[in-house]
DNA sequence: TTAAGTGGGTCTTATTGTCGAACTGAGTCG
DNA sequence: CGACTCAGTTCGACAATAAGACCCACTTAA
């Protein structure tokens, strides 16, 4: 049986859901927002089977988050590059990131990682809130309906 | 081959990859918000497989992001609470929504589903901003580095 | 001028994961 | 008693992933 599908869904959760429920997908973008471009430094950078690598690719190039480009005739060679769709998926991963590094280390362990402002060099802490009040999004403030 | 882990990656986004990676778990977690709290519930709602759900559903209490808990003791009842790590995860949740409402609908095409205030009927629009400074966060604006 | 290397893949085999449907089992209701 | 509900488990078929071998167009070094 073929995997069921979220792509048609009513639901933008469930059709982003579709894109990045691949394994590998979500790391695929984190590498192509520290800067890689090519087959193989993505490949060598995660280890990941050329198979499936491959696959992701041709994928996010086919939704439209990166763009295949040839930067060199003879001999032939690509470059994967993001879209405007694919850097605005920044803002999921930097939700992930922030969930992640709140919740997904032991008490008293702590990610080794964090995120700067490249400028300043401040620390830089992302959070969701809504866009028109300002006001930090919570379970208990918000219900989806339809449009109006 | 089992497939790639990623949840002792140093990585705040791999690790959460590997939680919500998994097909159905993002849906499961967005019915869970819903208000969705038994098996049947998640069932019918999802027309996942019963397999599938289990195999979720227990993952998500082993890693802490719901509660099982028995309602009634004859006949044996049980229900899937969000716990706060749980509850926090709406922000993931929030940021793929609007990713997914801004580019995952054709030109012309909208989405039927918005988000609403509770209290004030306003459409609320989730926006990623860096908690500190206020600004948005952008691709170009942040790096990741060692912790000082 | 052949040998080795590089970039960007494809192919194969083995193992896991997912789907759908049927089945189980404790307990309740009529 | 038989039917029904909730909360799963089990099963076989099919899909997705991992690891590594292989391929081909070119380039560079010997």
């Amino acid at each position: 049986m073929r995997r069921t599908r979220f792509d048609a869904s009513e639901c933008p959760i469930a059709r982003t859901t579709d894109l990045i429920g691949d394994w590998w997908t979500p790391i695929v973008m984190r590498e192509a927002f520290i800067g890689r471009r090519r087959f193989d430094q993505f490949q060598t950078a995660l280890g990941v089977s050329r198979g499936v690598l491959t696959q992701r690719l041709t994928r996010l190039v086919d939704e439209g988050l990166l763009e295949k480009r040839c930067y060199e005739e003879r001999p032939p060679r690509y470059e994967y590059l993001l879209t405007d769709k694919g850097r605005s998926f920044y803002s999921v991963l930097m939700a992930m990131w922030r969930w992640g590094d709140d919740w997904l280390w032991e008490d008293g362990e702590e990610s080794a990682l964090e995120l700067y402002d490249r400028e300043t060099g401040a620390r830089v802490r992302p959070i969701v809130i809504d866009e028109n009040t300002g006001k930090p999004i919570d379970v208990g403030g918000i219900m989806a309906g339809a449009r109006k």
